[in-house]
DNA sequence: CGAATCCA
DNA sequence: TGGATTCGG
């Protein structure tokens, strides 16, 4: 889930439009993950074909993918890999939150309470193997690249920054940009207002752009001294400093400079400060150089609509968009101008 | 979640 | 017509 740094790290708004022609790498679990947590019926299940094969991933990456792919962004998916023995801890305590989950979900249906009983579903969302498997298969049909990292996928989206292969990372977590991640996008969607699931309530979810330059400038410390704070404050590869949050972080790392400087003040010990610095600062990747190709539509519609029946308009629809050329450039055309 | 549909 | 609601699989 990653580290609470919202509140310290500026966020500037940025238009779908100002980033027409992009390589965004992306990060493959936390967009799947999303989909089957929130592409839901009123009950609290994912959507699914006729065999009862879980369908809310495909259908979330397919008519996301599309519709931005129709305002000329082009993506490269970056899946983890195997996570490192540290991150057992937190892989481990996700598991539970899901097995509890499950019983409210049931308790809460069986009370009638359908609004909990969605919010409990969502938490019990696990994507499996199967589904990223198949995730990637339309990807291929697609014509759009991915790559399963060593370890990491934000470590991975960062090395191919640096690379030049792709412009931005699009992941909701600030991990990223702990990772080395020049440059960071949150809330890539569509649509701007979002219904929450409760009753009469909305928030506003616009894209937001972050840099690694930008949490330099408004902390004053270095990349090496944010990975510190954030090793204070826990990580998902440590549990971190009890008390310890993004404020009390930032004062400690501004004032003493290291990790080292603030646990003896704060009379902790962490045994492996190095081996943590060095999971963010040079963490495994692999050389990946992306290339886009045109969508199979024979592939896709095999996929989707024979084997877990999409309707064919629907998909055919999306489709069009990966090969219609994007709109100009500038503000959008209305009647105005003719 | 995004697309399709509904309706003041 | 566009904001709210429902559908999709």
């Amino acid at each position: 889930m990653g580290i609470k740094l919202g509140s310290i790290i500026p966020a500037r708004p940025v238009e779908i439009a100002q980033l027409r022609g992009q390589r965004l790498a992306v990060d493959g679990y936390n967009l799947l993950y999303q989909f089957l947590a929130s592409i839901r019926q009123r009950d609290g299940m994912p959507l699914a074909d006729a065999h009862g094969h879980t369908t809310s991933h495909l259908s979330g990456l397919l008519f996301r993918l599309s519709a931005l792919a129709a305002e000329g962004l082009r993506f490269c998916l970056i899946f983890d890999g195997k996570p490192h023995a540290l991150k057992k801890r937190v892989l481990d305590e996700r598991r539970d939150r899901k097995i509890k989950a499950q019983a409210e979900w049931e308790a809460a249906l069986a009370a009638g309470d359908l609004v909990k009983a969605r919010t409990k579903a969502q938490q019990t969302s696990r994507l499996t193997p199967e589904m990223v498997a198949e995730a990637q298969e339309l990807l291929d049909a697609l014509g759009l690249p991915w790559v399963t990292a060593p370890s990491e996928g934000e470590a991975q989206a960062a090395a191919m920054m640096a690379a030049g292969v792709v412009d931005a990372a699009v992941s909701q977590d600030f991990d990223t940009l702990l990772f080395g991640a020049p440059r960071l996008l949150r809330n890539l969607t569509v649509s701007g207002r979002r219904k929450l699931p409760g009753r009469q309530a909305w928030v506003e979810v616009n894209p937001e752009e972050l840099t690694l330059a930008g949490a330099i400038e408004a902390t004053q410390l270095s990349h090496e001294q944010l990975v510190d704070m954030a090793i204070l404050m826990g990580t998902d590869f440590n549990p971190g400093i009890h008390g310890i949050g993004p404020k009390k972080g930032l004062k400690l790392l501004r004032e003493l400079g290291s990790a080292e400087a603030a646990l003896a003040k704060l009379g902790h010990k962490v045994d492996n400060l190095d081996e943590l610095r060095q999971l963010f600062l040079n963490h495994p990747s692999v050389e990946f150089a992306p290339t886009w190709g045109e969508p199979r539509r024979g592939r896709v519609m095999e996929l989707l609509c024979e084997r877990h029946g999409f309707s064919r308009a629907r998909v055919g629809t999306a489709l069009e968009k990966f090969t219609q050329p994007p709109p100009p450039m500038g503000q959008q055309a209305t009647l105005g101008d003719f």
